[in-house]
DNA sequence: TGTACATCAGTGAACGCGCGTTCACTGATGTAC
DNA sequence: TGTACATCAGTGAACGCGCGTTCACTGATGTAC
């Protein structure tokens, strides 16, 4: 009967989510080092063999964790960006912004597990990588969107001529937009992301207090990097 | 005899040594997290417990060595500073910041020890802080005097109300600086970090070859957006 | 200068722990006739 | 609808491994008289 095929998949898709919930929930104390397959299997109640019925390795588990962060932190981005009025450009790139500084900050483990330091004698497979691109894609899109729209000033500064291949990754997420403008885009998104670093990983401890209000101005300022009216 | 009582505190300084760069060494392969002593004993020839007459702890260890990273990069970042002419602001602001790169690109484990995801389970105890300091100490500099002599051109984004207190930390580091200027320094070393982080940790693989000509070009527009004259 | 004592470096065994993964197995769930 | 068989989930024991840290010890190096 497919009824009842489907209940034992149900059960063991139901299972599958349990076991990635608690890995990430242990990410937290552990890091993904130290991520461990009987820990997890200990709080499932579970003796550990069995967790080999739903993934075939440690590092398998670990993928799945870092393509489940890719997809959670690609669609808080997406999500930010649909729920803006598309014309306004500086409004969308904050909105992207925050959206991924929101979820950095309320899921720290997980950023760190795709943003932070390689986990040492982990390699990401190829399936990772549709995942990986959700968040700059977005970002791409916003400044390749204002683009369009001429609503951004050139910068000062020329791309320099030996970077024209460079910028040919970028112009798959920002067709149309010159090279000048790929590297201010480019720019941008290290400050982005390098604040949400600096801010998960404790170096703003200390001395900045108001981070949220730090950051928007920070970004806002980014924004005139891009070449984004205020 | 003096003469021979340095002699063993030669020989003791000598052997502290050569732990630590094996243990650095070691960082390459297992990371911060799995650096264990019985492995640096055995790379040493010695037996394990014998580590435990040079570091009381693994996490003595560690400290340690985290010391050394902010002190290399510092001394790096320093270094690059002194032998640019002390008036030409924005050759120091990049040979500062190529200095933070090219250090890591050549240490990147020690790099992500000192900036990348926390150690689980480490807490950096407070002798870490005068060498922490060190690479910012440097930028901040380079920025303050900039200032001083007139250099740096206001940022048309006025320094939001609510920030005022949160800019206090930043002007031990850059006094006689308006706040408006504070924060774009702040967001330029978010962009400087951000990068090298990137770059270290393989965001760039697959997208950017020339990593150091890119850089020097979003390095120089992140001089544009702290208003130094390029 | 020579001897008695104190300090220090390194040894080797041990404690108690956790890990990933394999394997033969039991019993329950699903499938085909 | 009922039975025979195949698939699957979970068990429990085991393999072989590495870890941090403690402790009583030996022997060498340094110190004080």
């Amino acid at each position: 009967m497919t009824a009842s095929r489907t209940a034992r998949e149900r059960v063991r898709a139901e299972l599958t989510r349990e076991i990635t919930d608690i890995a990430r929930r242990r990410l937290a104390t552990e890091g993904a080092g130290g991520l461990s397959l009987r820990a997890v299997a200990r709080e499932m109640g579970m003796v550990s063999s069995a967790i080999y019925r739903y993934f075939p390795s440690r590092d398998d588990l670990l993928t799945a964790l870092i393509i489940d962060g890719y997809n959670a932190l690609g669609a808080a981005v997406e999500q930010a960006d649909t729920t803006c009025p598309p014309g306004e450009f500086l409004t969308r790139w904050l909105a992207a912004a925050h959206a991924v500084r929101d979820w950095a900050v309320t899921h720290p483990h997980e950023y760190a597990l795709v943003y932070g330091s390689p986990v040492p004698g982990y390699q990401a497979p190829e399936d990772t990588i549709a995942a990986r691109v959700r968040d700059v894609t977005v970002l791409g899109r916003i400044l390749a969107d204002a683009w369009r729209a001429g609503a951004v000033r050139e910068p000062a500064l020329e791309a320099p001529e030996g970077l024209t291949a460079e910028a040919e990754a970028f112009h798959a997420l920002m067709p149309d937009v010159p090279d000048s403008v790929i590297w201010t885009a480019v720019t941008a998104w290290t400050t982005l992301y390098g604040w949400v670093n600096f801010e998960v990983f404790g170096q703003f401890n200390n001395t900045i207090e108001d981070r949220k209000a730090a950051f928007d101005h920070s970004m806002r300022l980014t924004a005139g990097t891009m070449g984004l009216a205020q």
